[in-house]
DNA sequence: TATTTGTTTCCTGATT
DNA sequence: GAATCAGGAAACAAAT
């Protein structure tokens, strides 16, 4: 047996054998020469083949993966069919002899069609009923065809195509589709057929016959029971009748000839006569039906018949047709076994293979990933073997994306297979688990354990077929292992936030380190680096009493940084505001006391220090005294005090007759550390400090979308936070904002265009920042307050409630 | 009156 | 194609 270079498969109804393929795989079809004979150029004259008989009926072409896999132009299945079948030379000119029962002719074998598809096609392309088009296939043909492959027949034909069956008057379109075929078939073969006008049957053609002149234009020998699909098309009149011929028939005809017959006199007689040589022939082969099930004509099996073949009269689709067809196709389970993966699945029986639904398939395409190089590197999860997590459930990959600040992304997200989001209410404090370097550079951004959490293990995929490597193979993502991070214990937790509540005044010890913690984060500092045992027992109070160089003494690497952090954050406008309305609401209230601390006015018109404005008006004495006396003690050293004199007196009237010497330091002096805070507020021209600007008091956009989130009535309805902790908010209904920020501003032309043009504004002054890009809130109307923003501190329940 | 601030408006282009 | 984002440019009003 000659080895091929091709492919056979199915496609449709047609069975296709193309060049390049295994001939062993087709040994059912007996020695099959053709197909050996077509090999030394087995494309090209294919091809030509088939393009010869599109041309023939005039086929348009279309792209079509069946004819492209050899580099063809689309043509309908039943110009393949024909085209195979012109090429097997089964359809032989009329002129040609029979060939010899007792030689079977090796040039004459065929390639396999299944006609199912050709009928149906050429059932709507010539309006025929498809009742008038029958495929009869059965595994009796097929073991006829073993038997003939082995000599034990002795016709040469294993394909018999018979389109036959009256043209009656009137109804003469019915056999245009035979017709047309049979002329381009008997074109291709130079045979001397008339080509047919408008309703003419070939009738000159052998395999269509004359059913007018009643010629039996089919020769006994081309009928032949081994072929392994025969076509009956039996034009049939407007009045059907149908017409078992299994009457007649040997049983391995029964399968084949479920002849519906219009006009029975001469179609029948036709048939019949045909059918009387056909088991001329086939008598000494004749073998035992071994599916009688698909015996489409056996005894009591005709309404399956006629299930097959439709209904009379009617016209049916392609597909309907097709798969009124289909169950004959069935019947060959064997060979259908034999070519495994190259048979549609389509065509396979839906007892032996049952279809996942599309509901649950996958999609492959998801989960390739490419290299750089463009090379796959992961094996897509089969979707016979995993389900996919249901939509309602799924993560949005691109939210897991991790930008560097280059925007080169550096984290795989976490495959939507093994993490899901966990639920709000099952979410933690995110603050709590940051990942670091070794050098302590975070540059991942992990999928939050709070936010994630493993899948159970009958749920999982092998997390080995979704590793991702670089082309040097190194792994550019080491996800956070779910079993790596666990909650902390409630009562081992420390509120790390907690200090963002509260004035720095306030602070304790606790929200000290915690503060040097966020410090540490935001500049992605070590917390190892700190010292922060210089500064556990410092408190609020006493860090604003503290200097640049006490900070220093400290922390010699990060004193100044921690000194500027916490000068910012002791000098936002509204911080110093709330502490002149503290001051002022206390000097209401004691007024017209004259043991007043200081009294903003005259101290700003004195222009000093603008101590006011930044100094811890409600720290009593004892305070500012066991807070000077803390620095002194941990710092071990003298302790330049940054307050002015004024303050210092101030301080002292408030102490009362206490001891001043420790404050009156030559450091108290424009280089102290309210220095650092006199230059953080804007001042006029003349240096007084700027008012803030009436026409946008109370009326500055971040502002008021601060104000929203808190108030019950937008929030969380206009905007809602997304994370309260670190500041994340999110716009709910951004025309709504924009109209209520329009109304706030008087303008009714308000768009959240322009808002959140207003808002982008923010950005450089650091009110706003970007955020982060971890996957962990939406990608659209997403902000994030920034250092300079304050007040946005959401209240505790909220946290909780987030934290829930 | 000039300047500053905080938007507002319009626009283009990119991204989702 | 709509919505959103990003940002440049100019204009505007109020405050300084």
């Amino acid at each position: 047996m000659r080895r091929l270079c091709g492919t056979g498969y199915l496609k449709q109804d047609v069975f296709l054998i193309l060049p390049s393929y295994d001939v062993e795989k087709f040994a059912f079809l007996g020695a099959c020469p053709r197909v050996a004979e077509i090999a030394p150029h087995p494309s090209k004259q294919f091809a030509q083949s088939l393009l010869d008989c599109g041309t023939a009926l005039g086929a348009t072409t279309s792209p079509c993966s069946t004819t492209a896999a050899v580099g063809l132009p689309a043509l309908p299945d039943y110009i393949l069919a024909a085209a195979f079948a012109s090429h097997s030379q089964l359809l032989a000119p009329p002129s040609a002899a029979p060939p010899q029962p007792q030689q079977p002719r090796g040039d004459a074998s065929p390639l396999l069609v299944y006609t199912a598809a050709a009928a149906a096609a050429a059932a709507e392309n010539s309006a025929l009923t498809a009742s008038q088009l029958l495929v009869a296939t059965n595994r009796q043909q097929q073991v006829a065809a073993a038997q003939h492959q082995q000599g034990q027949t002795n016709d040469a034909a294993s394909m018999c195509v018979q389109l036959s069956g009256p043209a009656p008057a009137g109804t003469s379109n019915n056999t245009i589709a035979a017709s047309a075929l049979s002329n381009a078939l008997a074109q291709q073969h130079g045979s001397a057929a008339s080509h047919s006008t408008c309703g003419q049957p070939a009738s000159q053609h052998p395999f269509l016959g004359n059913p007018l002149n009643n010629t039996p234009s089919v020769t006994p020998s081309f009928v032949h029971p081994s072929a392994f699909s025969i076509v009956n098309a039996v034009a049939c009149s407007s009045s059907p009748q149908t017409v078992s011929s299994n009457t007649t028939a040997t049983p391995s005809l029964h399968s084949t000839a479920h002849v519906q017959l219009s006009q029975p006199s001469p179609q029948q007689a036709h048939l019949h006569s045909n059918r009387a040589l056909l088991e001329q022939v086939v008598q000494p082969a004749r073998p035992q039906p071994l599916v009688q099930s698909v015996n489409i004509n056996s005894p009591g099996s005709q309404q399956t018949g006629q299930q097959v073949a439709g209904v009379h009269n009617q016209h049916m689709s392609p597909a309907a047709a097709a798969a009124a067809l289909y169950p004959q196709l069935m019947c060959l389970p064997v060979l259908l076994d034999r070519f495994g993966p190259h048979i549609l699945r389509s065509h396979m029986s839906p007892a032996q293979f049952k279809p996942i639904p599309n509901n649950e398939r996958v999609d492959l395409a998801r989960f390739r990933a490419k290299e750089p190089q463009g090379k796959t590197v992961c094996i897509p999860p089969h979707p016979f073997l995993f389900k996919p997590i249901p939509n309602n459930e799924r993560v949005d990959l691109a939210r897991f994306r991790a930008k560097e600040p280059q925007g080169k992304t550096v984290c795989i997200p976490p495959h939507p297979f093994l993490f899901k989001p966990i639920p709000n209410n099952e979410r933690v404090d995110l603050a709590r688990f940051r990942a670091k370097e070794p050098q302590g550079k975070t540059v991942c951004i992990p999928p939050h354990p709070f936010l994630f959490k493993p899948i159970p293990n009958n749920e999982r995929v092998d997390l080995a077929r979704f590793r991702a490597k670089e082309p040097q193979g190194k792994t550019v993502c080491i996800p956070p292992h779910p079993f790596l991070f666990k909650p902390i214990p409630n009562n081992e937790r420390v509120d790390l936030a907690r200090f963002r509540a509260k004035e720095p005044q306030d602070w304790s010890m606790e929200d000290v380190i915690a503060w040097m913690l966020d410090v540490a984060k935001r500049n992605h500092i070590p917390f190892e680096d700190l010292e922060m045992q210089k500064f556990a027992s410092c408190t609020g109070p006493l860090l604003l009493l503290m200097t640049e160089q006490n900070f220093k003494d400290r922390d010699p690497n990060y004193g100044s940084l921690l000194f500027s952090e916490f000068r910012k954050l002791v000098t936002e406008e509204s911080f110093i505001d709330d502490w002149m309305r503290a001051y002022k609401d206390s000097e209401d209230e004691q007024q017209p006391s004259t043991s007043r601390v200081f009294d903003p006015a005259r101290l700003s018109a004195s222009n000093a220090y603008n101590f006011p404005s930044s100094t811890p008006a409600p720290l009593s004495p004892s305070v500012l005294l066991s807070h000077q006396q803390a620095i002194s003690s941990s710092a071990q050293q003298p302790v330049a005090s940054p307050l002015p004199p004024t303050a210092a007196s101030t301080s002292k009237l408030q102490v009362g007759a206490s001891s001043s010497s420790d404050f009156d330091s030559p450091a108290c002096s424009e280089d102290t550390a309210l220095h650092g805070v006199n230059m953080k507020i804007r001042k006029n021209k003349d240096g007084k400090p700027r008012k803030r600007s009436q026409h946008t008091k109370g009326n500055k956009l971040w502002e008021f979308i601060r104000d929203a989130l808190k108030d019950p009535s937008t929030c969380p309805s206009v905007v809602r936070w997304e994370d309260p902790i670190e500041g994340v908010f999110r716009i709910v209904e951004s025309e709504k904002l924009a109209r209520l920020w329009g109304e706030k501003k008087n303008n009714q032309k308000m768009t959240y265009e322009k808002l959140s043009r207003a808002m982008r504004t923010y950005y450089e002054k650091q009110i706003l920042v970007p955020v982060p890009k971890t996957g962990l809130y939406p990608k659209k109307l997403v902000y994030k307050f920034g250092p300079s923003a304050h007040g946005w501190d959401a209240p505790l329940a909220v946290k909780m409630e987030h934290c829930a």
